[in-house]
DNA sequence: ACAGTCACG
DNA sequence: ACGTACGTGACTGTC
């Protein structure tokens, strides 16, 4: 006996896509219907194995039924365009599985269905099941056909056949159009019955069989009842008749067309990679097939763990050696524990042992001097973890030509995972496990057994060897060749080096503070209890919420999802209501100045050395910034003086040396007086002006004596609002004003700056078209929500389209002045040393005798590390801690 | 693991 | 009308 399965295609996609959250892949494309509907047809085919298969979609506009009655369908909203978007791939998925498609102008998919299956009811011999969201369809059960109605989600649906239709509402399949007829479906704007619901319409169908029975004893029915029905009778039969399926569509579709006999995973693999359906690459198995390429399957690598006997044979074919990967546990790789090294070769890979490094033996020292050896070109899985985990060893890698984690962080900065194994997937490489499977995770950690552990490596390093051509093609097609070796690979040593230096701590002076926090602490809490009138935990946002907001009856201003919001914004406005607030909001500054930069920072000085060593990530901000772990140093106090004071306790490793910071002063306006060309914002810089004041006058009219600080204060917000791309809300908040007044200002802001306008206009234009915006050296973000009909996702994208490409720009701009300024270092053979970056700012230790020398070189590097068309300006100061320098 | 809060540019 | 300024990381409390 065949099975035959017929699809809505226009009713499941829909229901995919508004029952799952929005996806999409790298290039912007809407994949969420897809996705939906690629898991509901992997179920029916696991669990029914049909023999035939069709999926029917509407086509065209304008239907008969719309001949009949103009209204049909009227007021339904429009198609969004991420769904839109979607059909077309729909198409492609369908080919992909092998499945027949089918659609004729002026029918819609249920006539098409409906046809299929009469022509089934006559034939005979066949089971057919129609999956559907639409319970209209309802009506074409049979014997023989049976409809899958989708449920909640997307792969629930309920399955009816006669006997449930009889259950459920005490019809027969055909009485479902003369349910509809009575009472109308709002959806497709049918009207049916006025007053007469689904509960109304059954009893009068249990009791008259149809629409027509209804109507022709209308004179029995009593009241309002009677009233509507003879009012509207001519509706129900209209109505009727458009919720009957047309089943005569003429068909030239042969039977045999339909047959299925499965998919193959070639195709359907591709079609995945290209979605981007990672995990459901990973879940399937797409292996068999003739194709040569291997595909997904786990093929057997040669694979050895190099003994101490081995280390000769591992020493000839280094030569060989095409792929590294330096695998070690632990997120910090300052303190990892090194666990040992996989090399790849097209013969074969070698798991080696970090122990083996460390024998002493003229093979070990021969392996390690390759490591240090310029003269070879490997592909790596992040460069700069890798340099960190073996400098700590003693052991300065070189000869890295290729890093896929990085290059795929250029890809795509906003993939948040970047591991090997996502990777190997969206590349259409042989299955990689994760990490996590291998090795466990938290607590649960612990490496496997040598045989299984060597397998993993080895298949790393043979993913790292495949990966590299097909991302450098990929790097070379988006432009960013020159942005990967000029730039972000140099920086990654410097970054390592920079690390590994580390900078001192003063601990003792840091214990001192946390003292004197402390006992300021104890007493803050006791004025809080005193004025509170109990005691509680203060940390607690929940305890101090019900103390604010139920004890004492503050009024509460803001809420959050889980309670009473007690953050600084809240309690300031508290402020005049109750005395305990003022202790409170001091209370949380000293608090977290002792856990997170006295108790915080101390946890991270290292013993040996009595410095940090902060991990700066190169692959994690979306704009290209750099951020810092283990401690973070970008983010030590500095607006408040009691905070600022922590500064104090970051000195030179050397006794005599000196701190010496360079700031770029007004970067990022810079970079947008030069992106934008806006005149006056360039004549500013040009001119060096106090940019803030300078805006001041502009936007108020006045003359600079005329600026005073708080109209100052507010055009800085405004410049911050621009660099953030504005929003009239964002910046109301920000300087407490009302929506109205901050869209007055932006407006005159933008009268004067009109080029700024003119940009702002373009960038958001030009991200819509491309997809994706750019910074001045081609660094790329993805911003896929761009087109999105729901206003706070499109927001949001637009404003980072304005954003990305200025935080993006000075990004790019520092990060090339610290790989010159490196090699500036070098080429000049100065003993200073280049400690932290902090996103506008560079901190350098430099001896007595190099102050002067340094102070010129970091400004010349600095300002001319990129050729804008305003100037770059550089504050460089010196000091003999962080604090002083300042 | 997540939410709330707050430190920085 | 919609409701957020852009980008991060660390700590505490709570579930």
């Amino acid at each position: 006996m065949s099975k035959l399965i017929l699809i809505d295609g226009n009713s499941l996609a829909n229901r995919a896509f508004y029952a799952l959250p929005p996806l999409s892949n790298s290039s912007g494309l809407h994949t969420n219907a897809v996705y939906g509907f690629t898991t509901m047809l992997l179920k029916l085919l696991e669990e029914q194995q049909p023999t035939h298969f069709l999926v029917a979609f509407d086509a065209g506009k304008v239907t008969f039924r719309h001949k009949d009655y103009a209204e049909y369908k009227g007021g339904r909203a429009k198609t969004p365009p991420e769904l839109s978007e979607q059909f077309p791939l729909l198409r492609d998925l369908i080919r992909a599985f092998g499945m027949a498609q089918f659609e004729l102008e002026g029918y819609e998919a249920d006539d098409i269905i409906g046809t299929l299956t009469r022509i089934a009811d006559e034939k005979g011999d066949i089971e057919v099941i129609v999956v559907t969201g639409d319970k209209d369809m309802l009506q074409l059960v049979s014997d023989r056909v049976k409809i899958a109605l989708t449920r909640k989600g997307i792969t629930e649906v309920e399955l009816y056949d006669k006997a449930l239709i009889e259950e459920k509402y005490g019809l027969k399949p055909h009485q479902i159009i003369d349910l509809k007829g009575l009472m109308g479906d709002a959806s497709d704007n049918i009207p049916g019955i006025p007053g007469v619901g689904e509960k109304t319409a059954l009893k009068l169908l249990h009791e008259y069989e149809s629409v027509e029975g209804v109507l022709e004893n209308a004179a029995q029915l009593k009241g309002k009842m009677k009233e509507k029905v003879e009012q509207h009778a001519d509706e129900a039969r209209m109505s009727k008749e458009l919720a009957t399926i047309y089943r005569e569509v003429p068909l030239t579709t042969q039977w045999e067309e339909l047959a299925y006999s499965g998919y193959e995973g070639q195709a359907l693999a591709g079609m995945f990679r290209k979605l981007e359906f990672k995990s459901l690459l990973e879940k399937m198995d797409f292996s068999g097939g003739d194709s040569a390429e291997a595909g997904r399957e786990q093929a057997s690598i040669e694979a050895a763990v190099v003994g101490e006997d081995d280390m000769a044979e591992l020493v000839g074919i280094l030569p060989q050696v095409t792929a590294l990967h330096v695998e070690a546990a632990g997120d910090n790789p300052h303190n990892a524990e090194m666990i040992g090294l996989a090399l790849y070769t097209e013969a074969k890979c070698y798991y080696v042992p970090f122990e083996r490094l460390q024998e002493g033996t003229a093979e070990a020292e021969a392996v390690k001097a390759w490591l240090q050896s310029s003269d070879k070109a490997l592909a790596v899985y992040d460069q700069h973890r890798a340099e960190i985990l073996l400098a700590w060893r003693g052991i300065h890698l070189r000869g890295t030509e290729f890093d896929v984690h990085l290059a795929a962080y250029l890809l795509d900065p906003t993939e948040s995972a970047l591991t090997l194994n996502g990777l190997t997937v969206k590349y259409g490489l042989p299955a990689l496990k994760a990490d996590e499977d291998v090795f466990g995770k938290g607590a649960k950690f612990q490496i496997p057994a040598l045989d299984v552990l060597c397998d993993y490596l080895c298949r790393k390093a043979a993913a790292i060897h495949q990966l590299t051509e097909p991302m450098k093609r990929d790097l070379e097609e988006s432009g960013m060749h020159q942005l990967f070796y000029g730039l972000e690979q140099p920086l990654a040593s410097v970054l390592a080096a920079m690390e590994e230096k580390g900078i001192e701590v003063d601990t003792e002076a840091l214990k001192q503070y946390g003292e004197e926090l402390g006992s300021q602490l104890e007493t803050i809490m006791h004025s809080i209890y005193d004025a509170a009138g109990m005691e509680f935990n203060i940390n607690s946002p929940k305890q101090l919420g019900e103390v604010l907001f139920e004890k004492l009856q503050l009024p509460t201003v803001k809420k959050t999802k889980t309670g009473y919001s007690t953050d600084a914004e809240v309690l300031e406005k508290l402020e005049p209501y109750h005395p305990v607030i003022g202790h409170i909001l001091h209370f949380r500054t000293l608090s977290k100045l002792q856990s997170t930069y006295v108790e915080g920072l101390l946890k991270e000085v290292r013993k040996d050395t009595g410095k940090v060593h902060t991990y700066y990530r190169q692959t994690i901000a979306a704009t290209g910034r750099l951020s810092s772990q283990y401690p973070n140093l970008q983010n030590i106090p500095i607006r408040l003086e009691e905070g600022r004071k922590i500064r104090r306790v970051f000195v030179p490793s050397k006794p005599g040396w000196s701190i010496l910071t360079a700031d770029y002063s007004q970067i990022e306006l810079r970079v947008l007086a030069h992106i934008s060309q806006d005149e006056k914002l360039m004549e500013a810089f040009l001119h060096d002006l106090d940019i803030h004041t300078k805006t001041a006058m502009d936007v108020f009219g006045v003359s600079e004596s005329q600026v005073d600080s708080n109209m100052r204060r507010q055009a800085k917000a405004v410049n911050f609002g621009i660099v953030y791309g504005i929003s009239d809300y964002g910046l109301s908040q920000n300087l407490n004003i009302t929506r109205k007044e901050a869209a007055q200002f932006i407006e005159q802001y933008f009268a004067v700056f009109q080029g700024v306008r003119q940009y702002m206009d373009d960038i958001v234009r030009k991200a819509r078209q491309d997809g994706y915006v750019t910074t001045l050296l081609q660094r790329r973000r993805y911003l896929p929500e761009i087109t999105a009909s729901n206003f706070n996702l499109r927001s949001f994208a637009e404003r980072t389209a304005m954003n990305t490409p200025i935080q993006g720009t000075a990004a790019d701009i520092i990060k090339l002045a610290m790989v010159q300024m490196d090699e500036r270092l070098k080429r000049d053979g100065l003993r200073s040393r280049m400690l932290l970056q902090v996103h506008d700012e560079l901190v350098f230790e430099v001896p007595e005798d190099e102050i002067e020398t340094m102070k010129t070189a970091v400004a010349e590097v600095m300002e001319n590390a990129l050729k804008l068309d305003v100037p770059l300006k550089v504050e460089v100061d010196t000091g003999s801690n962080w604090y002083e320098a300042k």
